[in-house]
DNA sequence: GGTTTTTTTGGAACCTGTTCCACGTTACCG
DNA sequence: CGGTAACGTGGAACAGGTTCCAAAAAAACC
């Protein structure tokens, strides 16, 4: 048995077939009564449009490419639920290009067949508009920056001076030495990101204006059991009660670890701050940053919808910031 | 000015459509002159054929979903490129659906729309077969597994077992005791890899055979920071000198780092076998198990080209055999 | 050279949506 | 109630390939 097309749905409505299209784009004026027809001739057949006619019929791919750094974290999970959410709306596919080291991007700049021919491109987390320019590959469609920043471009990304400046705020409140452990990314020297750097600008701002100073500060690497040993030599030097901020949640869960190890209470004895409020945060009672970064990416997907669809405007910068989520560790 | 379409190389070449298109799939009988006229043809006007077009006309999507865990390593670098060297070949578009963690397999298996609807599917890494047979969602299209071995199901994978055999026979003709480097996957309970636990039972195989047995062994996480620090416990309690099975490349490098850094001399006093053969491994000289991991990718693709095709036979697996890679530090 | 067979080729029909124009309806106006 | 504007709708034309059949060309045979 064929998939149903759009002429039987058509036919089982008693319409035309143009009128079937205009209520799977929700277009113009469709008589409320016709459109429900359609709806439940639809359902009926269990008719789904396929969707590469549409785009031989529409002139365009009706695809957006995503750049996305490969890594496995919670953060890029949200992330491409929002930018998906988004795109699915407006009834666009998303194909991911994982770029795990520079040979990945070489081989997405060569390939002029690939997902090089969407109608948009999202970029995660690093600003390639430099690479393109650079090679003096004109970006022949509409790009995106989503938890990056740049120049002459959309982009939606993520305040981490400000979420590191609430964490500052909320330390400097109180008593004991201040500490802070940051991580070191030991990413390929072509892909850097701020997002540390400026958690760490924006804490060491709050801490000034509130006339104090961070005491004993670690760097670690992105891995629970190097953050574990630091946070190990962390409590082996600072006398209680004091305060912590773990610029990443997994760090502030190796020293949550480490301080019930050690029978030290937390929110009492050490008061921890996490940064990304990660699904187990809440279960283990962890003071940390809450980041909208589904929010981000269905922004970042309406920013570029935008562009796909013809506007002209300036280059617009959406900045969410995080807010900090009070539990027991703080 | 408008794309160049089949017709416009039709005309150019001055044959029929129905040329141009036998030319571009390698169709049959094509007579060599004309053949080169059309091929003269399209690179005359720079055509490459409307991927979508195709696909509604041979009323199939030409898209292979790889359900890829996402992972920074080379391994999955050269995996792709294997994979993608294989399907392009067969002018199929690859879909990457980078599996996260359990809620984008939720995802995955729950949307009907999306990369589902490709006509087949590479799973890497992970046997996914029974999470669709437990949610009784019969696969709709061929499937094949990469670097996963599964019943019933065509497979090509690394050979871990013999390439930990051939660490060991190498290591057993080496004077002084003999340690090993294990790494702890400490991976989602959902996804669980047998890769070193294979390299392991090979390596300890070869030993016994040999008469010998491993001295000391130790366990770390999959990072280069933590490896080094057990590194360096390891190199405090043997004797030297000693020969060491790092079960990964990133393992071995951290612990040449440290060898080195105490004035040892790697291939003298400790020697070194790693596993993965990393680009960087020849230019630093270590001795390692060398993975044909493109050519699995490639054979991947073929064999499940030919299930797309129509291929009914019994499931195949192909093994792939590392092999040793003699250097400096072993 | 004429006939049969095989190889090669042209092109119409088709795949499944979108778009747009022209036509039919309905609503509203004086 | 006729006229006009606004709304809603049908369907042909179209997008750019593939496929298949009939016909042309070439090769093989007697």
């Amino acid at each position: 048995m064929r998939k149903p097309t759009i002429q039987d749905v058509a036919r089982l409505a008693g319409v035309g077939v143009g009128t079937v299209s205009r209520v799977l784009n929700n277009h113009a004026a469709v008589k409320e009564s016709t459109r429900e027809a359609v709806l439940k001739a639809m359902a009926e057949l269990d008719y789904t449009p396929n969707p590469h006619a549409r785009r031989i019929a529409g002139g365009k791919s009706y695809t957006i490419s995503v750049l996305l750094p490969v890594m496995t974290t919670e953060f890029y999970v949200r992330l491409l639920n929002g930018l998906e959410a988004g795109f699915q709306e407006a009834r666009y596919d998303v194909a991911i290009f994982p770029l795990m080291d520079k040979s990945r991007l070489e081989r997405y700049l060569g390939s002029h067949t690939l997902a090089y021919q969407a109608d948009g491109l999202v970029m995660a987390t690093y600003n390639l508009t430099k690479m393109f320019n650079e090679r003096r590959l004109k970006l022949h469609q509409p790009a995106v920056l989503v938890d990056a920043y740049g120049e002459g471009v959309d982009c939606a990304f993520m305040d981490n001076v400000a979420g590191g400046h609430l964490a500052g705020e909320y330390a400097a409140r109180m008593d004991g030495p201040i500490h802070a452990m940051w991580v070191e990314t030991e990413l390929d020297q072509l892909f850097t990101t701020r997002v540390f750097e400026d958690r760490r600008r924006g804490f060491h701002a709050a801490l000034t204006e509130a006339g104090r100073t961070a005491n004993l500060e670690f760097t670690t690497s992105f891995d629970s059991y190097a953050a574990r040993t630091v946070a190990a030599g962390l409590l082996e030097r600072t006398t209680f009660p004091c305060t912590v901020f773990a610029s990443a949640d997994m760090i502030a869960g190796a020293l949550l670890d480490e301080v019930l190890s050690r029978g030290l209470v937390p929110g009492q004895d050490v008061k921890i701050i996490g940064f990304d409020d990660q699904p187990w945060a809440e279960a283990r009672g962890l003071t940390t940053l809450h980041q909208p970064v589904e929010s981000m990416g269905y922004e970042a997907a309406g920013l570029l919808l935008s562009r796909v669809s013809g506007f002209k405007g300036a280059p617009r910068a959406r900045k969410f910031t995080p807010t900090l989520v009070i539990r027991q560790t703080a």
